[in-house]
DNA sequence: CCTATTCGTAAGGGCAGAAAACAAATTAAT
DNA sequence: ATTAATTTGTTTTCTGCCCTTACGAATAGG
């Protein structure tokens, strides 16, 4: 996005409210705000710091001075402050060529406070820890009918499988600091508690209160985490629109850099947008929603692919591969329903990119054409970027990876609240 | 919006960046972020400061301190700045009838800084002048066939209307230090710079370098400048979808308080929403657009006025008024539209409230109850309250009023920069 | 070996808000 | 009427943070 003014002047300040990173406002908060203090200061500038070093890898205490506008002292203090709570290591001289005395390179330690991700889809459960740079460290994935579980029983057994991911974590030097659980289902109003999510049978239930483990928990709609990946994992655009495809067709969208998620906490649905008005009813009540045409269970039937057990996705993908005429023929109406679709999204948020994930991704080969022609078509008052249209090199793994990632942005952006 | 952590603990700092009143971004400016610095911490506490003044009417020194969590000696010596500065003024001891030294009441100064709003309509041109508490002190509004004439011609007649509210505002002790101009047409990367403007006859023209005026002048979409006006003289939400047609059909969107003007400056585009996917095609290349059924000529062609002089639109509800069959057949039609295109925009979004404006606003007694209809049958995954969509009061007076107001908040949101 | 350059640190200063103390103005009680 | 209690606004002292300036340290080039 822009800034008109030149600005740049006087530093200004810092950042409007922190730990927004999952079910976070865009400012305004009721509340005109809050005073800016020292503190408040010194955090900005902690983070600028660690986000200063995570970006740009390896780099001199100068180096970070002259990326931030701040003096090399104030740097010194604030790096101090990051290698003591172990957030940031010193990797010691490294000579560049260059004249004068060599800087001490710093980077973002591989060791210490990590985030848990974790995942309880319909069929499987799964744990992730990433250290802070990013990396994935530890990744389990165990099969779990949940569905035919009650919601307790569900988060029991994901919670053996997040002890058992937190001590090999251990065994790696990693400390989670919380746990973010991705779940296929609207997470709404309340914080913890899962309002609906028709795959699994839950309505209003209370993840957080249930949940047997020790680490504070929350919990986030799967597609938006897997959005979240995307971002923070393979950075394309501070502005995108994320589609997939678990339980019925979800948009993520990312407003510069954030997620956003509405006034209530409900912004993505993009399965109910109007393709075909007057076409066949939906379980929504209304007529010709996307759903309809581009939604699993639709594509499948279409597809004429009923009653395979295991991985349909896979299924469908293997079909599509071996030329299937009908498989194909359902893929091209799925992405010319989304491609419809999507065009009002992007036609109404102007998006820089529109990243196909999930489940979609690993049928974007088939998928692209049709929603490439379709946006095309229908996206003419701007110019409209086929390339712009991207498939997630993460596909399914984005939401679990995400989760994981969410804590450590928290902490990437306040790193203070870990040791103060 | 929500805040999912306790919080509030020890008071965090700043904004962002300020100036992003227009064309502002969300945050993330691709550079990490720029320091924060005592001047940034002072700079948000005078914008906390003025905000809560403005927002709680005359309070005393006390009770904002109270309210904004700073101390009361620093609430003084900030006051005092902005005393001194002439944007706030000190009404005298104000006994409240409690026990205690009576407080002295501040209020927003009528007199001193201002923002000057213009407007380049197709048939008229407009002024107006607002003072900090957002009065409207000066309105002047002339006819002109501006399509007729140069770019150039055009904001020469402006200047001079400019020069002339300018006047009448410094008989009232205002100085406009900004001055903001609505035309209907987009406005994209280039600031100052309107990319097309088809009822205008505009194209890349060059509106800030063509000014003749002294002020600095920046240039806003109309639309959505009558959204932030909709948000900042009636508030009734931060997070809203705000339609209003002028050319084509605009749905400016709020998020959090702010503009939400996408990647590129051109978010908003409702018109070419896929209504009628196979339906009649529209001059975009594309089919079946809502512009198609509810833009203003097609409601004109259907509803059989055709070759009316003055306001159309005005025309239309007149005749709608008499009970014109033709006329509330192709309302209700348009109406039906718009509420289908809504749906799939409240759905992706999930804002607090629609509001119709512009000139739609007028005709809102005969489009709502299709409107109403349609969402109702259509937003059916979270709860839709039929009520939050409602009527804007200030209906084509909003761009002219938003275009003021941009600058009187420029000014709230950063007063220090008026005298630093 | 000496100089120029760059890096990291240390000392002093300025600035902004917090904390505490104080004077002023009002209400309530004596 | 007088005194006590309470709230307000200011003053003073203190702390914390970043900036400026200065200095030792480490390297490349002459």
């Amino acid at each position: 996005m822009r800034d008109t003014t030149g600005a740049g002047g006087t530093g200004p300040a810092c950042d409007q409210d922190r730990s927004t990173i999952l079910r976070g406002s865009s400012g305004q908060e009721g509340a005109r705000g809050r005073p800016a203090s020292q503190q408040g200061m010194r955090q900005h500038n902690l983070a600028l710091v660690m986000g200063t070093v995570a970006a740009d890898g390896p780099v001199s205490r100068a180096a970070v001075a002259g990326r931030t506008g701040l003096t090399r002292a104030a740097v010194s203090s604030l790096v101090d402050e990051l290698l003591a709570g172990g957030l940031l290591t010193e990797l010691g001289p490294a000579s560049n060529g260059r004249v004068g005395r060599p800087g001490s390179a710093l980077a973002v330690s591989e060791r210490g406070p990590a985030g848990l991700g974790l995942e309880a889809g319909v069929g499987h459960l799964g744990a992730c820890v990433t250290d802070l740079r990013g990396e994935v460290r530890v990744w389990t994935q165990v099969e779990s009918a949940n569905a035919a579980l009650a919601p307790a029983e569900v988060l029991a057994r994901l919670s053996a499988l997040a002890d058992d991911a937190t001590r090999q974590a251990a065994e790696l030097g990693l400390r989670p600091v919380a746990a973010v659980v991705a779940v296929p289902g609207l997470v709404g109003d309340v914080p913890g508690t899962v309002d609906h999510a028709p795959n699994l049978g839950w309505h209003d239930v209370p993840v957080a209160s249930l949940w047997p483990g020790e680490l504070p928990l929350r919990v986030e709609n799967e597609a938006n985490l897997g959005a979240l990946a995307e971002l923070w994992a393979h950075p394309v655009a501070a502005d995108f629109v994320h589609v997939s495809a678990e339980s019925g067709i979800g948009a993520a969208l990312v407003v510069g850099g954030r997620l956003f998620s509405g006034a209530r906490g409900l912004a993505g649905e993009l399965g109910h947008m109007p393709v075909h008005p007057e076409g066949s009813p939906c379980s929504c009540g209304a007529r010709g929603c996307l759903e309809q045409y581009a939604g699993k269970a639709a594509v499948l039937r279409t597809a004429g692919v009923t009653g395979v057990g295991g991985d349909v996705i896979e299924a469908l993908a293997a079909r599509a591969g071996q030329g299937d005429a009908r498989v194909l023929e359902a893929l091209e109406q799925a992405g010319t329903a989304l491609g419809t679709a999507l065009a009002g999204a992007v036609n109404l948020l102007d998006p820089a990119a529109v990243v196909l994930g999930g489940a979609y991704a690993e049928l974007g080969a088939w998928l692209l054409p049709s929603m490439r022609r379709e946006l095309a078509a229908r996206v003419t008052v701007r110019s409209w970027d086929p390339d712009a249209l991207t498939v997630s090199q993460l596909g399914r793994r984005g939401p679990l990876l995400g989760a994981a990632l969410a804590t450590v942005r928290t902490i990437l952006e306040d790193p203070a609240a870990l040791w103060s």
